[in-house]
This record gives structure tokens, sequence and C-alpha cells, in this order.
DNA sequence: CAAGATACGGAACCGTGGTTCCGTTTGTCA
DNA sequence: TGACAAACGGAACCACGGTTCCGTATCTTG
């Protein structure tokens, strides 16, 4: 049944049969970190040519440390919603205790501005295969849990909106990060999510 | 300078040399049409071919009058912004005079819910080309005007922030359609927009 | 109704990019 | 250090889909 204990940090991996060999290990870890970098500039469009072209290695490689580019990109997203679950619950002890709304609202533009770092990178979270979001299931499970606490705390206090639910922050990051990614197709310029993102919030919150 | 008589209804043809034969107008829609279908269902990835044979016609003909995938593109585009146009227009003058704010959310409404019938293909408007866009542009600027007016009048009336502005609109566009789009990627479920609008709604509206 | 222009059909072409395969190299362990 | 398994490199393979080409069919005009 329960089986919640797997997943740490890094690994991600059974690590049950034989420890990858050093240079197996190294070469992982360059994987993921060339298919950050070009998965940031290219999103979803990112080519395993370059993925390996980056990180120094050969085609072979790559695909011998994931499956196929779902996979590798499976990984990735893991990776920002570990880094997304451990930010929400800084807020969440950090500060929900005193300012709940402040708590939430922090979060929540903390997490945009990281997308607004990465976009391209982050928009592919949507646009990912199932197979390839299961490798992130658990560790999205567990940020649902902070975002649903600070959303309580909020709601407790009177600050948000009874009606706001966890539920609703995909659908808001999500459209968010389009808003991020697009641009104008005549000037090129890029659309004020930031000001969308106020809106939002001023219709979320309760004085 | 000014030559906004261009574009009207349905041509958006220059019509100048010779008219077009007979079976190639009766066709030329057909593509359209197919198009439509098309793209509605498959969004930017669908095929050429998929267009022609819906059509009942062969690729040639689809080529014959779209220099390629993006002109056709655009023309949907372009007929979504002449509907649009339209319709703000009617919201414009029928209700904003007694209730401005009531207009403004009318045509919101209105729109982003056609926009959920038809989601895929309505994507595209953010995708497209700059190439593609380009047929569309004159016909998105009537659209601005009109969206510009249901602004003000609501912000005269006091009943809308004074910060809003119609360059907010395909922001906000953007971020519910690319919210329609996506779907849990566990359960499939489609995201709750309607919720995120009026959110949105609240935090623009002054009471 | 004949001639010529216009339009049509769809098979073939071609670039792109994910994935595989296998000969070579490297780490590990006794 | 020698032997074997593990890991690597990257060329080749293959499917997919936009676009082109050209022989054929259809409309228009005199």
């Amino acid at each position: 049944m329960a089986r919640t204990e797997t997943s740490r940090l890094e690994p991600s991996q059974d690590a049950v049969e034989r420890p990858l060999r050093a240079d197996a290990r190294r070469n992982r870890e360059r994987v993921i970190e060339a298919a950050a970098e070009v998965f940031a500039e290219h999103g979803a469009g990112a080519q395993m040519d370059d993925v390996a072209k980056r990180a120094g290695l050969g085609m072979g490689t790559v695909y011998r440390h994931f499956k196929d580019k779902d996979a590798l990109a499976g990984e990735l997203v893991r990776r920002h919603f570990e880094l997304l679950a451990q930010r929400a619950q800084h807020w969440r002890e950090t500060v929900s205790p005193d300012d709940p709304w402040g708590a939430f609202e922090g979060f929540v533009r903390e997490a945009t501005e990281r997308m607004a770092g990465d976009v391209a990178q982050q928009r592919m979270i949507w646009t990912i295969s199932p197979e390839g979001f299961a490798v992130a299931a658990s560790t999205r499970d567990r940020l649902a849990e902070h975002g649903q606490a600070l959303i309580a705390a909020a709601q407790d206090a009177g600050q948000m909106r009874a009606d706001f639910s966890v539920a609703d922050m995909p659908t808001l990051m999500c459209a968010l990060g389009s808003a991020m990614q697009v641009v104008d197709p005549e000037t090129g310029a890029p659309r004020d999510w930031q000001r969308l993102l106020d809106f939002v919030l001023d219709g979320i919150r309760r004085h």
C-alpha cells in the first residue's frame, strides 16, 4: 500500500540494482544539467541532439540514462516540483503564522517570478505526456500539500475568498506561464503578466 | 495614409486581377471550412493532408489557394477577429450606454465562452508566425478599437480599475485559453478556467 | 464548340528529429 | 594487471509531415 518513502531528493531511482559506475553517475548528472539548459531555451521543441552536444556526450549515453525524451522531460519537471515544494514549505513555516495572506502571496509571487526566468522549460509541465509526468507525480503531491496548507491558513484568517482552492493553482500558474511565453506577434514585446497576476490576487484577497 | 476600407467581411483579397474561376471560388471556401474543422480538432498540429481530405480536394488545390500552412492559419485567425470585432461592436452599441460594466463583462464572457468551444483552433492566435498573423492584423486593430471603447466606458462610469487597459485583454485571453486547453496529466480532467475568470473580473471591477 | 488558360489531384520529394545499433572505450574487481 | 561487464559515441535508420511538380480535367471566352 503506502509507499511514500520513495523519491527523496536527488536520485529518484530504485538504487537496488548495483550502483551506477562512477562515470555513469557523473554523466547522468551532466545530461540533466544540459537538458535543463536546452529545454530552457527551446522548451518542448528542444532536440536530443543538442542535449547530447551540450553535455559533451553522445546520443547513446543520453538514451542509456533516459528511456526517451519524455522521461528526460519528466525528470526536469520533477525537479521543478521539488524546488517549489521546498519553497512552499519555507513560506508556510516561516511566514504563515504571523501573516497568512502574506505567505500565500509571497509564495505565489516567488513561484511566478521563477517561472518567468525559465518560461520555456516550465511550460513543459503542461505539455508533457502522462508517462513523462508520472515520474513527477509524488513530488507534485507533496507540493500540493504545502499549497493546501498556505491556502487554508489564509482562509481561516478571513483574508482569502473561501471558494479558492488548491486545484485553482495549476490553472493559475498555467495561465500565467502561457501569458509569459507568448509575445506580441507584431512587436515581439512580452505580455504584461504581472498586471494579470495583480488582478487575480486582488480578486482572491479579502480585506 | 489611412486605408481602412480594405478587408471587408469575406474576401480579404485584392480582387483586382481577374476574378477566380467559379469552381476555384467554391473550393477556396471548402478549404477554409475544412481547415476550421481540422484545426479545431488538432490545433497547430493539424495536418495539411487532413485538411485536403476533409475538403474532398487534393493537396495541390489547398496549396493553390494558400501559400503555406501559415497563410491558411492566418486566414482562420482573421475570421476569429472578424467575428469578435462584430460582437464587441454589438455589446458596445447595445448595452454600453446603460450598463458599461455589464457590456464589458458580457463581451468578455461571450468571447471566452466561444473560445472554450473551439480551444485548439483559437490557441493558434498565440502560436502563429508573424507572417501568418499579418493577414489578420488590420482586423485585429478593429477589434482593439471596440475593446478600447468598452473599457473606457466602464472606467468613465467608475466601474473598473483605472489601470486596466486594452493591452491586458490579449494577455487575459491567452492565459484563459491556455488554461482551457490544458488538462490534468493524471485524470485528464479539464481545468476550471471559469473560476479563474471570476477571480480576474472581480479584481478588475470597482463597485 | 474549340482553344487556351486556369485549376485540380496526389504521388513523390525532402528536411527534420527521435531512436536504435553495434563496435570501441573505460571502470571495477579479484 | 587482466578480464569482463558496464558505459560510451555517433552514424544510420525510420517515420512523419510540409511542400512541390506535372500530367490531367474543367471552366471561360470568342
